[in-house]
DNA sequence: TATTCATACTTGACAGTGTCTAGTACTAAA
DNA sequence: TTTAGTACTAGACACTGTCAAGTATGAATA
């Protein structure tokens, strides 16, 4: 089934918003700037985003999708490969990225469709740092390495696509590198 | 010696807009509207300022500043707690954090005082790790952990903040003690 | 086939925004 | 007393998000 003429603007719609949000940053993505690049009024997208948020709260729902698929798919090779797959993602989907975290131009616990989504991505890396840990450690155990697991990616994928960190380094020659080895150091401490 | 009236509004230009960031977020940042706070024309920022993005540059630069500070003063105390006093700096300058790296709305690399401030709390954490790793290591090993301590304090400052951290923990019931477990993980890898 | 009706838009307006330009007080030096 | 610079104010412009109202289109119904 083909897709129709609304199912294409929707979708030009996002892919004109994303871009922006990769190139410049999130605040940038104007519903009129969407419209013109999608070739409708500036009225148009209100019909199927209901407002800026929304825009928002859609890119955030496909993100943290996206982002299930690459944990799912890393999972089998332990800890340091979800986290550099959790690294790899936000620098791939820079535009999604941005958007899914700043979260004052769209809070996703607003958006079920996206909260559902988001929900799912941390159960599967709560998961497998609970199988990794083992049956004798506590939830609140498991939780709290999650939560450090997840803080490693998270901050080194925000550090490198907005923080000063590239200068800071001197340039880093080689960033896959860089991220196995943070990866490396953070999985070290599971199963401590 | 008292500050003069262009001090004075200076000061609570920044306040006014560190406030609107704690509260909502830098987006919502409005010169129209801190004017209005500090009781002057629209344009009365501007000279001080010189625009929107100047604003950004002037709290971040006092945001880094403040870290630069805290890092310091935590240094003594090792690896665990300079990653402690990161995210607690975060959390009680939530206005200041944010700004410092929404680079979208104001690149540090382009503002030569906040780049400074910028530099310096950086360095600090370099030089601990380094210190931490003794003399065997190589400059890209250090780098590579300090890289690793950032992201980890980093990570969980930012997931605080604006991340969808709180409700998939199911209300945190003590976040001190959720960011000191995180940190004492982090430091487990360091000197490895 | 003609009518109805929701969907998917367009057009126009309004308040609010950042910022340019131009003008006005005040203040301290010449 | 003049001058010059600092610290503002006032007005305008293009742009933004969004509300309200109108229009085309296409499918279901009578």
């Amino acid at each position: 089934m083909a897709p129709n003429k609304a199912e294409v603007l929707r979708r030009s719609v996002l892919d004109a918003a994303v871009a922006i949000s990769a190139e410049i940053g999130p605040d940038a993505i104007s519903m009129r700037e969407v419209a013109r690049e999608a070739g409708v009024s500036h009225q148009a997208p209100y019909h199927h985003f209901g407002d800026r948020a929304g825009i928002f709260a859609a890119i955030s729902e496909e993100g943290y999708a996206e982002l299930s698929k690459a944990l799912l798919h890393s999972r089998t090779h332990g800890a340091t490969s979800m986290c550099e797959a959790y690294v790899h993602f936000a620098l791939q989907h820079k535009g999604h990225f941005r958007v899914m975290f700043s979260n004052d131009l769209c809070n996703v616990e607003n958006y079920p469709g996206a909260l559902v989504q988001a929900d799912r991505a941390f159960s599967i890396l709560l998961d497998e740092v609970t199988a990794l840990l083992g049956n004798d450690a506590s939830l609140s155990e498991a939780k709290a390495q999650a939560t450090y697991m997840w803080s490693v990616a998270h901050g080194l994928a925000t550090l490198l696509i907005d923080g000063p960190l590239e200068k800071k380094l001197g340039g880093i020659t080689d960033v896959n590198a860089l991220i196995k080895q943070v990866a490396q150091l953070a999985s070290a401490s599971i199963h401590a």
